[in-house]
Formats: C-alpha cells, structure tokens, sequence
DNA sequence: CTAGTTGCAAAGAGTTTGCATGGCG
DNA sequence: CGCCATGCAAACTCTTTGCAACTAG
C-alpha cells in the first residue's frame, strides 16, 4: 500500500519551500517562481501538495488578507522557538536557554504545553528602530 | 468631523463579541446568534464593523480553514500574555511575573519586542490527559 | 442637514472538487 | 498494471464593493 509517489512537481515544490524556509510563501509565490523557471505545473497541484504537507505537520500555515502563506518546518528547528518580526517579516531562531526555562515553567506552574512550533510576533530592532 | 455613528447593529454585534471574548468567534456565529435573537442584520454590516475594529486595533484575528475569526481585546489584557489551546481552544490569560521576565530579556539579548497581543499556542492540561 | 451606516445584489479572490488523463513504482 | 498524481474547468466559500436608501447627531 502506497501512500506517495515522488513526482518532479513536487520535488520543484519542495525545492521552493526548501529554498525559502525563513519564511512564508504563499501558492501565488511558488507559481510565480515556477513560472520565471519556465515550469508549468498547475496551480491545483500546488494547492494540494501544500495541504498534503500541512496535514502531515510539515509546513506551517498563516493567513494573512484572505491568503494563506506556508513555511516548511525544518527538523533542526523542533528544539526551539521562533520570533517573527510583523513588520518585515523577519523570522529570528529563539536557540535560547531562556526561554526552555520558561516553557518548563508553564509546564509546571500553568498547566500548559507550549507548542514549539508556536510563532511568536513582534517588531524586531531594526523595524523597531525605523519608526 | 464625526467619526463613527452609534447604531443599534453595532451594538448588538459588540454585545456579542464582549460575551465572548474568551473566545474566536467567526462571521457565521454572530449570524446566527443574531438569528437566534430574532435580529436582522446584514451579514455586510457585520463584516464591515469587523473590519473597522480590526484596523482599530479593537480585535483580534486568526484564521482557520479559510475562515477568519476574531476576538474582543480587552483592556485589563494588554499587560500580560495569552496561552490558546489548539484542542479545545480555550484561552488562558497569563499573569505571570515570570513570563513578563523573559520579555524583557528577549528585548535586550535577543533585541525582540514581543507583541503583549501575541497569542502563544499549546495544548491545555485537560486535552493533554485525554490524548 | 450631512456624513457615516445599512443592506441587497453582484463581483472578487482564493481555494477546493469532479473527472479524465498521465506517470511512478 | 494499479494506484496515486496531475491539470483543466467548474464549483464553492468567504469576503468585499457598488449603489441607493436610511439614520444618528
């Protein structure tokens, strides 16, 4: 019983998603980019691959004016939390010592598991600085 | 120059979201709460008081399943930190000395501002028995 | 009065589904 | 070969927009 056969459409796919895993990308991104390849590969199986992904806990999804943007979630990354600046979208890697302390704590203390693929916002130095 | 009108729409709908704003509620629910209560609104007008809210900074967003949701800020909540329970999706306010700590220490090791709004993912003590 | 608000119908945008064809293993 | 994947067109869902009628202040 097979589950997945490998196809170049998804190997291109996942060479984007590979590519731009510091951040969000939305289907619209990846067509453009397949386009500018001169890849045609419709869209539809860009859509479905992504919820193929998503189901199997493989990307991340966020949504943003009605769109939906997706972000491969990278093995390395399963040890730690990540920030995310709102402003230019910046993700910064949280290897912190920190802040495992702090989710022991609400473990402990709150009743409460953080989910480490948890996206934390805010505005990072640089955006912080320009306004 | 006025700025807003107070309608007896917008005051149902706010009725609704301050009950409950320990929750995301959809377009749909406070449709059919409305429905529920004998009320006429157009769906439009709902969307659109929303969408002011929203960019009044008054709500909260997130999206699921192509859906959005939102939820009421609250006043009292602007000084500390929300835990969501993906499973059951109750909302934990947490007023945690210790948490408020970590911001600050995010802000000037890792030069972050944490948005207070940010909404930290997980899953409740509950849920976590049952699976 | 007059500028914001409402609500219908229609448009728009993003995403999903049906179905026949194609291709991996 | 069997079963999954692809891709077109069409359907669907949620959300937004145009426009005329309405209403709060």
């Amino acid at each position: 019983m097979r589950e997945s056969y490998n196809t170049s459409q998804k190997k291109l796919i996942m060479e984007y998603l590979t590519k731009n895993s510091s951040k969000f990308v939305s289907v619209a991104d990846i067509m453009q980019d397949l386009n500018l390849k001169g890849v045609n590969i419709g869209q539809v199986t860009v859509y479905r691959f992504l919820n193929k992904l998503l189901s199997n806990g493989e990307v991340r999804i966020e949504t943003k004016n009605n769109t939906n943007y997706y972000q491969l979630i990278l093995d390395k990354c399963s040890d730690h939390f990540h920030l995310k600046c709102t402003k230019c979208g910046e993700i910064i890697h949280l290897d912190c010592e920190e802040f495992n302390e702090i989710s022991e704590h609400i473990k402990k203390e709150h009743q409460f598991i953080i989910d480490n693929n948890t996206m934390i916002y805010g505005i990072c130095l640089k955006c912080a600085k320009k306004s």
